[in-house]
DNA sequence: TCCTTTTTGGTACAATAGTACCAAAAAGGA
DNA sequence: TCCTTTTTGGTACTATTGTACCAAAAAGGA
């Protein structure tokens, strides 16, 4: 039968409760029996669904990864408040994931085999300024811009600022530099 | 008679150990026996100099951001080169102080009392990007500097590049945009 | 010099954590 | 239905780790 439904939601709440733990006390919180706690189930299924504990972990910021993708995949075309809206998402609703996904890039300076997935994260980042900023930049100011977005982020994962649209349209625009119309769309 | 000459080396070799343990192995790989191991000390020594492992490793983490400051503060009215220099030193020579001066960005996101130093790290980018920048740009389109910066800070850690200085004065016009010179002093 | 304080380093203990194990239960498939 | 496979959850074992302890040595100060 090889997969059960209810098993693989298990899994799945295994996975959730790795960020938790992580965003509430760091890489090295995250052990089986605290992973299980927060998950609601007993010890033994953390390991049963999992190689190891790094099997645990990986997976979970493998798959955080490619949950916050998904918000910024859908931003092609979208105008400078959308991208802001976007980024709200991220480091807000899904603050957690973001955490996570950072944790996989500071592992993947140690381990060749996360750098794939730090590729495809940048990568969906590079995609998402250009979808933002239309052909307004040339790629090489573009990749200016897009490690602004990253530091940008940072700052509001760790300060929790800017924290409305208004004011995180703001700080694109103060990336974006004076040469940019206040909106793409709406040249006023 | 109350320190040592001797102890106080001793302790700052422990220091430094935390930093080398932590590039290599990350936050969790931090204990007492593989402090004292990297430091070539006994285990007890690592006990005796610092209340718990929390108090080394956050001693570590503080020194470290410490350290850095000093690569930023001799920036008053430099040119471009010299900010790229610095960068350069901040994410190659000092690659274990970078590093852990980011784990320590993450540990503030969960501990209140560490926010203290973060800011300290910041401020200094700030002025660092003031003092290279000259009064070309206000201080909002500086905030969006500082974040480009940080960004190239991570990307330099996790990738390697860019690895010259060339190729970071480079990223750094990218970032600073097409309407400043090549460098401030040296409008060619 | 003698005395006090600090440092040393080896050892031991208790707590935590990773992982193995297994019998019982549940879940499909034939 | 019966049989096989998967899942469950409790337990136990072992390794690792934080930390305490202590007697000996070293380091100043009087």
């Amino acid at each position: 039968m090889s997969i059960t439904p209810k098993g693989e939601a298990r899994r799945q709440a295994l996975l959730d409760a790795v960020l938790r733990v992580l965003e509430k006390g760091g890489p090295s919180a995250v052990t089986h029996r605290a992973v299980a706690a927060e998950a609601g189930v007993p010890l033994a299924a953390a390991t049963y669904y999992f190689d190891d504990l790094d099997d645990l972990l990986v997976s979970a910021l493998r798959r955080a990864t490619e949950q916050q993708l998904d918000l910024f995949a859908p931003l092609a075309g979208a105008r400078l408040g959308d991208f802001a809206r976007a980024l709200l998402d991220y480091t807000h609703t899904h603050r957690a994931e973001a955490i996570a996904q950072y944790e996989l890039l500071f592992m993947a300076m140690r381990r060749d085999s996360l750098k794939g997935d730090a590729e495809l994260w940048y990568g969906a980042l590079d995609d998402a300024v250009r979808a933002a900023t239309g052909d307004r930049l040339d790629e090489a100011r573009r990749r200016g811009v897009s490690w602004a977005v990253d530091g940008l982020i940072l700052h509001m994962l760790w300060r929790g600022e800017p924290s409305n649209v208004e004011a995180v349209e703001g700080a694109l625009r103060d990336i974006l530099g004076p040469q940019s119309p206040r909106d793409p769309r709406d040249p006023t």
